[in-house]
Formats: C-alpha cells, structure tokens, sequence
DNA sequence: AGGCATGTTACAGG
DNA sequence: ACCTGTAACATGCC
C-alpha cells in the first residue's frame, strides 16, 4: 500500500523499533527480488548498526554504521513486521495486522537483532528491493534517484516549479502527477483523490489548465499527503488497528475505488465512474471534475 | 477464466 | 538526447 504517506509512516514507525539496534544475522528466505539480492553484501550487514533512516519519494534508506547504506522500495506489496523478543509480533506500521500463518510464505528476508527482536521483509508481489550500498559514494551515485522530481511536501514543489515543469509539454494531467521525474511520491490513489478535490478530470490536457488550477493542484497535494500521514496513512487490505494507532486515510477516501458510488461533493449525486489511463484506473466525477 | 491490484523501468518510436 | 506511451515483472483475490 505504499505511496508517499504510507512510507512515511513506516519509516517513522522503525524509527521507533530498529534505530540503533545491532543486526546479530540476516535470514534470506528468497533472495529474487525486483532485483536479485546481493547476498554477499547483505549478510555482511552482521555486527552493525542501523543509525538512521531516512526516506525519499517511496524509497527507505537505512543508515548503517561504517558508510553502509540499505535502499528498500516496498514496490506494490512490501511491508515490515518487527517482532520483540516474547516472539509476539507487533506491526512496524500502524496499519497491518499480521497474519502469522498466512504471511510467513511471504517473509522473504529476516534480520536478526539482539534478544530475539526482529525485522521481517514480508513481499507477496515481490516488486520491491533490498540493496546494500558498502560506500557512501556508491549509495550516492545510485541510479533510482537520479530522475526523481521534487518531494512533494517540501518547498521546491511549488506553483513556479510546477508551472514551468508542465509549459512546452503536453500530456494529461494524471499521467503527469504519476510521474516521478515531474513530481516524486505520488501513486494512483492519491493522485485520484487530489484530482478529485481540484475539480479536474484527470484526462485533462497540461496545456488546457489555468494557473488558479495549478495553484490549486499544488496546494491540494500538500493537503493530501499530509492529512494522510496525519491518520497513519492507508491501506486497501490486511488492515486493522492495534493501540489505538492505525491508517485510516481509506476511509476518507472521496473516489479512489468507489466506482458506481454517488459523488461525495455537496449538492451532487452524480455516479462515480472509473476509466482506464495509461493502464492505470481512473475514477472520477463526470460532473464535478472538468 | 479473466480482470484487477498501492510501482518502476526497459524499450520503442517520434 | 529528450519526450511519451506501452508492456512487463510475480502473485493472489474476486
């Protein structure tokens, strides 16, 4: 379930769990990844700390000690599980609820801490990754950031930059918020839903958009984002709570998945349609979004 | 059986 | 080299 708001939740859940604990050993139960993972590397993480992590765009970066770096993308299906040392296991966000028989398939690597704690890299799609980077340099020069346009909560994602991204390009607007290198962290739920807020359909054309739409298209999106995390970001299945704390940015979804629904804006009823974009579904309000 | 699913990227064509 | 659109990846659920 990882957009933007859902990683940022995991990583400020691990922060809580993993942050200076030493990895005793890694367990690989099934090494092909979105990428093959490099066992070599990744077992050498053994006798090290994790000292930060930090995220961008969907990515998670683990800060070991001695210069090491670990990139994990969740991909479509990826999640974290942290167990403590009773071996009960406890989410790593605030938003899945293990299923331990069920999940064990999919745990694909372990990693061991001290007094029986772990941290468990559960993947049914297997779309994620795990790299381990032994340079500061190398993690550097990794190519998965290269292309990635500004975060959107941070100050460079403004109505200028955005403005000057969409002039002398034309595409539709939807395809141009899923895509990374325009603007990095956005997935199709959440650019269905701050369409549906701007009151813009999503098939529209770049150049047919008005300034107070990409005004509003930037303000929207920081809204989104940040409400979302607010209420511990959101997931489609395995949901549940535990103490208290769970996502539930699902439930305040307005038309992400709510084809044949009637439309949630005020004085409309109009049935909520869903349309196939660039192999992606689209839904939105015929009416309200123009 | 067939369609659908939160993401990224390799590739092809302009 | 840049821009854009499509298909593929692996797996499970309706």
């Amino acid at each position: 379930m990882p957009e933007l708001p859902e990683v940022e939740v995991v990583k400020r859940s691990l922060e809580k769990k993993i942050l200076n604990l030493r990895i005793k050993k890694v367990k690989i139960n099934d090494e092909n990844l979105r990428y093959k993972i490099d066992k070599d590397n990744i077992l050498k993480l053994a006798g090290k700390k994790i000292k930060k992590i930090e995220r961008r765009s969907k990515f998670l970066t683990f800060k070991i000690n001695n210069n090491v770096f670990m990139l994990v993308h969740l991909g479509m299906t990826g999640k974290f599980f942290f167990s403590n040392e009773l071996n009960k296991k406890f989410k790593t966000s605030f938003y899945y609820e293990i299923n331990e028989i069920k999940d064990l398939k999919h745990d694909r690597v372990i990693f061991f801490f001290e007094n029986k704690r772990k941290l468990i890299y559960n993947d049914v799609r297997k779309f994620g990754f795990i790299k381990v980077y032994k340079k500061k340099t190398e993690y550097l020069k990794n190519n998965h950031f290269k292309n990635l346009g500004p975060e959107p909560l941070k100050k460079d994602f403004n109505f200028n930059y955005f403005k000057t991204y969409i002039t002398n390009r034309n595409r539709c607007i939807k395809d141009t918020l899923m895509d990374q290198k325009c603007i990095s962290g956005l997935g199709n739920i959440y650019v269905n839903e701050i369409l549906f807020l701007c009151r813009i359909k999503p098939s529209r054309k770049l150049n047919k958009l008005k300034d107070f739409e990409i005004n509003k298209i930037v303000k929207n999106t920081k809204k989104v984002l940040k409400y979302s995390i607010k209420l511990g970001g959101s997931s489609i299945k395995n949901f549940s709570s535990d103490d208290g704390k769970k996502g539930i940015f699902q439930q305040h979804f307005k038309v992400y998945g709510r084809e044949g629904e009637k439309c949630s804006n005020t004085d409309c009823s109009t049935i909520i349609i869903r349309s196939i974009i660039s192999n992606r579904s689209s839904f939105f309000c015929k009416r309200c979004q123009k």
